[in-house]
DNA sequence: AGTTGGCACTCTGGTTAATGGAGTGCTAAC
DNA sequence: GTTAGCACTCCATTAACCAGAGTGCCAACT
């Protein structure tokens, strides 16, 4: 079982490499008669098919039933990418769309979008992109607007043009006025840093000794408090074209669809999966269980972080069948992860 | 092909009623022996079958071969709910659930989304609720931020807590101080009135003489025409268990299914088809090709527009195949709409 | 020792035929 | 107008069969 490329000479692997090519791009299980003639090795089918019984030993291939060919295994294709894949380049049509689609959009959250439609449409499988991390983003101006009991709305923007808003329950009740303080107040002391370090600093404020803050100052560090708490739990993403996904026979069980949907429409696996994959920078895999999600048991996610500033702020990828060109897929996912992060507004630099 | 209740007498609209329930709830072809037992009248099968050759020859029923059974065409559900279905009362468990879901909402949006997974989770079907519509939400508070490029971010709050923003082209370069001085000019102005109104309103002001304004204003003014132009095309919805739609074997077809799943990411179908449902109030009802739309032939549309102040906001509903259980979905939206009418924060009244 | 041709064997998928069941339409009798 | 009876049609399931594809293994070859 352990698939190793040590384990294996150099025909093997070769052989490996032709098969998971083939059957990549036929669907059917590939025979050794095929096999034979498609690799550039000239070998008869006969010795062709040791060489599988050896790869099914190792757990590399599988054989549908006695007189199929062979099909690869989550760990051949693990092998496959990682060590045997020559990377297809984009070809120009695709290029050109990658740029023209992501060229300075006036709107982050437009780029997103974009993006997700693009891997979408020209890989003909289901688009995904997380919105850029909170955290890493710049508070702009914020504000506070009177609800009724003794609720306030707060309304902050980040970045350039990034509007959030939030309800916060307040002790006592604020006038319009004094809210309108609290936010002036707020907005130009925290102006141009990031979230992460505006609630550092006031939970830092509210340990320290608060002798030296007026009532008014120490009411608004005490709504910024409020409204910054855990506000880094809302991720999310864009998801596109996933009723792509309905045309792979591979995934057309009506059970298998329908838990893939439901994750799909949960959020939470999918974000967990690419919150992973934020990890690492560079492309990232994951074939079918490997995920450890049983929605995503016949899928392969090609992920890759996108960064803004040189700092990575988000996933994007491709979900598709197991069974998918990854020598295309890969570099394409690479490409548009660069573009968008070039795409993006870098954010207005703290002073 | 007319099928009018005159053109039938009692016995026959009789056993179309029990012939459409049957199917409703058993999905097989209804053939006359079952429907000889399960009517109240005491009819032999071969009355039965007379009675069967007719309404096929009205188009009501329809058999699917020479030996099946009999199954309600469009014209025979429609029928059906129109002039035949007794209504099905809610049972507790679900009426409880309901009320305790939409019991007052903090907030609004919040209970689109409950209102939108009840409708899904009790009928197991798809449920969809509109966003209420903008034009009838009344201004509470406006104001611009500056951007690069005489860009200008616009954020706008409605009702008691909904925000929306917007980024605008200006001819010229404003300051951060002039663009609050707008804003809080126009928020004086206008609070209070519907985006309707301050529509008009606006508009009135610029083609009024402009000689009583100064600069600053009529900036303002300015302004405030571009953040609410065309603003109310944005409309949507929030549809919840879709994939309940799988489970369904008359559904179940890949084209059909992935046709139905398209409609629903590209919203714009639908939100016409619910824009319909607006105008009337009631429930609405529609069955298979009725709708106009292909990706719905194969399903019903039970809609029932809600209202806030007696003034109709949005509509809800329930989407599933055309096979569904009116006597019970009809009620059921219609109260759905109810609570979440009265569930909704009334706008805050104009002055 | 590795490679190859040959051959028996297995499994699939499609086609055909046969059978039973369900339900109809029609006719003739009530 | 209603009903029983009957012939007929169509579907679904099962079984049988066949051709095709591919394997595994053995014995022969290099």
């Amino acid at each position: 079982m352990v698939s190793n490329t040590r384990d294996l000479n150099e025909r093997s692997l070769q052989l490996l490499k032709t098969l998971v090519e083939r059957y990549i791009s036929d669907g059917q299980p590939v025979g050794s008669r095929v096999l034979s003639k498609d690799s550039a090795l000239s070998l008869s089918p006969a010795t062709i098919r040791n060489v599988m019984a050896d790869l099914e030993d190792l757990g590399l291939v599988h054989s549908p039933h006695t007189s199929a060919g062979r099909v690869p295994t989550v760990s051949g294709y693990r092998l496959f990418v990682d060590s045997l894949l020559t990377v297809k380049p984009l070809d120009a049509t695709e290029l050109t769309r990658l740029h023209q689609g992501l060229s300075e959009k006036e709107d982050n959250s437009q780029a997103i979008g974009v993006a997700s439609r693009l891997l979408a449409d020209l890989t003909k499988m289901a688009g995904v992109v997380t919105l850029p991390r909170r955290e890493l983003v710049c508070l702009r101006h914020i504000e506070f607007l009177p609800l009724s009991h003794k609720r306030v709305l707060v309304i902050f923007v980040t970045n350039e043009q990034e509007v959030h808003n939030k309800i916060i329950h307040t002790d006592k009740v604020f006038s319009a006025s004094e809210l309108q303080q609290a936010g002036a107040y707020l907005s130009a002391v925290y102006c141009g840093h990031s979230l992460d370090a505006v609630r550092a600093a006031v939970l830092k404020e509210l340990q320290d000794d608060q002798e030296r803050m007026n009532q008014a100052m120490l009411d608004a560090i005490k709504m910024a408090q409020l409204a910054f708490e855990s506000e880094g739990e809302k991720e999310d993403y864009v998801l596109t074209g996933e009723t792509n996904l309905m045309g792979f026979s591979e995934l057309s069980d009506r059970d298998h669809l329908r838990q893939l949907f439901d994750a799909f429409s949960q959020k939470q696996d999918v974000i967990h999966l690419l919150d992973q994959s934020m990890k690492a920078d560079g492309v990232q895999i994951f074939i079918g269980e490997e995920s450890g999600y049983q929605a995503f048991d016949h899928c392969s996610l090609v992920t890759s972080s996108y960064s803004v500033n040189d700092e990575v702020v988000g996933v994007l990828g491709v979900i598709g069948p197991t069974r998918m060109a990854y020598q295309k897929i890969i570099p394409f996912v690479d490409v548009t992860a660069k573009l968008l992060g070039a795409a993006l507004n870098p954010k207005t630099t703290a002073p």
